[in-house]
DNA sequence: CCAATTGTTCAATAACTTTTGAACTAAGGA
DNA sequence: TCCTTAGTTCAAAAGTTATTGAACAATTGG
């Protein structure tokens, strides 16, 4: 690690309600739920905003707990904390993830990319 | 009904998962779904904010279809939209309702008053 | 009709959130 | 060492949301 995170009783429900309540992040965590197991880095994200916006809304879902970054060299290791969420909210991320994906008017990421498997 | 509310279709979940997190919104929705198929009015939540401030969240609440709110004389009769909440993200209500009930620290309405039964 | 009750609207303000660009740090490769 | 890559930080600007009080409207009971 080396970035502060909440621990996972620390991870409070408003917040990551409005933490999820904003499209881009919205669509950085579908992604990641969908690449689960992968580690991203923040690059992925690009065509959701610009880097330094990216930082931001990175940041923020972060400090809610709704993912881990880690430090590896000059990059940042993004993972969803689904044990954790799961075990405090059980059912809520598979719910909201199952309603994103039906939306099709939410932005998404790599929607056109030829990268179905991983 | 008489005030605007957004079909079941254009009901959008980065809106209302961004309405839940508030916690006075919360408070609101948990108590609707506590009391499920009493009709409620305004005064019910006046321990949660101001009158203004209730018109405020309601009103964030009904525009989002998380709520409906009927004008019964002088009074609004306030349900939940379970039934369509449910239709358009199954299991995302109930999953924030349970997260809910299991932090203390969210504000509630009536916790303490003798009303078990409706 | 009058007064009380219920809730809304409006305008102001306060408080946040999002977005931006420029400057920066830190690691890794040539 | 110098350059590039990856991402952060900062301050400013823009936009949005929450909170307040005063004034308003509609319904109901006396």
């Amino acid at each position: 690690m080396s970035l502060p995170h909440p621990t996972a009783d620390q991870i409070s429900l408003p917040i990551v309600l409005a933490v999820l309540g904003d499209p881009t992040r919205l669509a950085i965590v579908r992604y990641l739920a969908r690449k689960e197991g992968v580690p991203m880095n923040c690059s992925k994200f690009l065509d959701l905003a610009s880097k330094t916006n990216l930082s931001y809304h990175l940041a923020k879902l972060r400090e809610a707990g709704v993912t881990r970054s880690e430090a590896v060299g000059t990059s940042r290791l993004i993972t969803l904390r689904r044990d954790d969420l799961d075990k405090r909210f059980p059912g809520l991320l598979d719910s909201v993830i199952a309603a994103a994906d039906g939306d099709k008017d939410l932005p998404a990421v790599g929607t056109s990319e030829m990268e179905l498997e991983a």
